[in-house]
DNA sequence: GTCTATAAGCGGATAGAC
DNA sequence: GTCTATCCGCTTATAGAC
């Protein structure tokens, strides 16, 4: 996964990264600029508002990141880290059933405990992927292509429903981010989220029928 | 549809409407808001952009619409009336596949005819829906009620899989409009759209196949 | 109804003391 | 590294002529 590694390092462009202290502000802000990027998108997010959730003046918070594109730039390259993931990690040893249902529930445990982090790769997307689009081009085009390959083999030895393996991965990603990009409606529908074990496993049965054409 | 139709009469709270190049104007205000509301959210939208996009001064947009809240909640509430036509016209009498094939298929016209209005809705509902959330709590829930109520009818007369009426409709949902709202990721994967009628073709043929466990 | 000019305020970014 | 005070551009919204 290249992408995700080549990203990860520079947290701060703005100084040299030496001290402690420094470090865990740095965690706290990302943390603290998740949660509003992902509320407000790039434009809405105030800088005073992030840096009063992470516990510091904003000309401190511009102390370790420039700009509001820097800091909006870090705690993207370190969502997408994370995100990439579930998809890089899918047993391609074990039998076809038990890693697509072991990706699927990893994906919507994902949902369920960073739907911040979903809503702010959402965003992003919608908005055209401006800073994403050639990562995605590029690096997860790739790692999609070869799950593609192997989809493909699994439905050719008949262990899966035949069907466009592209439009399976998206399927999947689509109905599990769901209930997280769209938490608020699914909670004024049914009033439950994913944090209830019962509507996770219900959730995930409803997936996994579709995916794997039987539960 | 109570909430639709009691939402549609105030496009143009500022004033009379009672001029013809008035109500003209108003329409392609509305069109032009809805572009940019959706690519750049609230925030981030500017009455410039819209004021240009629709031919006139931004003055003159804000005598239609005296602030940008008020344009926003007109753009919002137009675009639910026609959000919510297709599961209410579901058709209750012809038989459950028929029924069903052509929900997705209407799902899907819509995902590639009206990519926008689809990211404006997931965009106010991944805030939170701060605008919608009464509406989706009374309304649309009266509506998902009724139609989970006939979805598990139809599975207990054994004409679809057995499962959650409210997960299917969620997998409908998210399927149908991720080709819209991902629609940049969907570009940079596959290089295709909505718009390709092949790849129109084989989404849908991929939707089907979860919703219905057969082609 | 439509415009030009302008007021008013917000919010990102900087200066500079500690 | 962290703060207080402040600058300045940008954007909404208004005033008022046509």
């Amino acid at each position: 996964m290249g992408a995700a590694n080549r990203l990860a390092e520079l947290a701060s462009p703005g100084h040299t990264g030496k001290t402690r202290g420094g470090e865990a502000n740095i965690e706290r802000i990302l943390d603290a600029a998740l949660a509003v990027f992902a509320m407000d998108g790039f434009a809405g997010a105030r800088i005073d508002a992030i840096a009063e959730r992470a516990g510091l003046s904003k000309p401190n918070l511009l102390y370790y990141f420039r700009t509001k594109a820097d800091l909006y730039l870090a705690v993207l390259r370190r969502t997408l880290d994370m995100w990439l993931v579930p998809l890089a990690e899918m047993d391609t040893q074990s039998d076809p059933v038990a890693a697509l249902t072991g990706y699927v529930t990893r994906k919507l445990e994902y949902a369920r405990d960073f739907p911040e982090a979903s809503r702010l790769f959402a965003m992003e997307v919608m908005r055209g992927a401006p800073i994403l689009h050639t990562i995605l081009e590029n690096d997860l085009k790739r790692l999609v292509t070869s799950r593609a390959a192997l989809l493909a083999q699994w439905m050719d030895a008949g262990h899966l429903p035949r069907r466009d393996p592209k439009h399976l991965l998206f399927l999947i990603w689509a109905t599990t981010q769901h209930y997280a990009d769209f938490a608020a409606q699914v909670k004024a529908l049914t009033g439950q989220s994913l944090d209830d074990p019962g509507f996770f496993g219900e959730a995930r049965r409803a997936v996994l029928l579709a995916v794997l054409g039987r539960s």
